[in-house]
DNA sequence: CTGGGAATGTTATATTGTAACATCGAGATG
DNA sequence: CATCTCGATGTTACAATATAACATTCCCAG
């Protein structure tokens, strides 16, 4: 399967130190092959097929460890969870979120993030992390 | 209490052709009455010191009406409520969350607006709305 | 007045997320 | 190798947020 993406998950997380154990790696790669972000509990389904005694504290241990170290992002509208498209250093997420087909996209837009900087400084706000989720239809369902 | 709030929530309403009811306007001065967001079941707690029966489906509707009407904005990340401070059109609304006080600003940048604008359009996606939350620490914590 | 649609009451349940504590297991230490 | 230790996992119960479904009431147009 995913093994470019186990990989590279991999090889981060040992240069930090972190462990990522049998489990963690199982829910990445359900996360990460998935073509749409997916609830914890439709997670919890998928590993159960190969770990029939997994419960709700099995994924959400695994995604606070997959996002504290930047592999997975946490959608708030959604009440889901998707791959991270880039992962290396953690960042805020941006994402385009299609509310016809479901489908979402990560961007990475420095001029978003430069005027979000500037409107907290403007507030002596001492930004540490972003939501930033922006709903309507995709290029796709658009036509 | 807030009558000049009252007032105007009821004329925003009434050129809408929108009903402002009793039961609506009372979640909204309890939402408006608060320094910091409240969540749906803090709503139903103070209603019910007027309306001993309400349940969650009544504080659920009455905020989905003030969504509406743009007179409540809903913070994706915080699961809460909280009022608008320049209801009239309905817009995305911007917030400053602060991590230690637990405060929220509004904010209205146009520069956020307009670079979230041509990142979607950069992809060919329609924005129709959109969920900017900023977390970090206000200017009074940072001292 | 009366009919009809919107608003509310009421009960039950779905969905998402945590707390708490027991147990396991990989790697350090001697 | 033995054993110690701490992070990871197992397990059970529960908290917090949100919605479904259907009965009843209320407001207003006609
Ligand atoms: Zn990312
Ligand atoms: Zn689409
Ligand atoms: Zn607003
Ligand atoms: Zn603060």
């Amino acid at each position: 399967m995913s093994t470019r993406l186990a990989r590279n998950a991999e090889r981060l997380c040992r240069a930090r130190g972190a462990r990522l154990t049998r489990q963690r790696r199982s829910v990445l790669e359900i996360v990460a092959a998935s073509k749409r972000p997916l609830g914890a509990y439709e997670i919890l389904d998928a590993l159960r097929r190969e770990q029939p005694g997994a419960a709700p504290a099995t994924v959400y241990r695994a995604l606070d460890f997959l996002l504290e170290q930047g592999l997975v992002h946490r959608l708030e509208s959604l009440h889901s969870y998707i791959r991270c498209v880039h992962p290396g250093e953690p960042h805020p997420g941006q994402f385009l979120i299609c509310r016809d087909c479901g489908l979402v996209e990560e961007i990475e837009d420095p001029a978003i993030q430069r005027s979000i900087g500037r409107a907290a400084e403007h507030s002596g706000f001492q930004a540490s992390d972003e939501v930033i989720e922006i709903r309507g239809r995709c290029r796709g369902c658009a036509r």
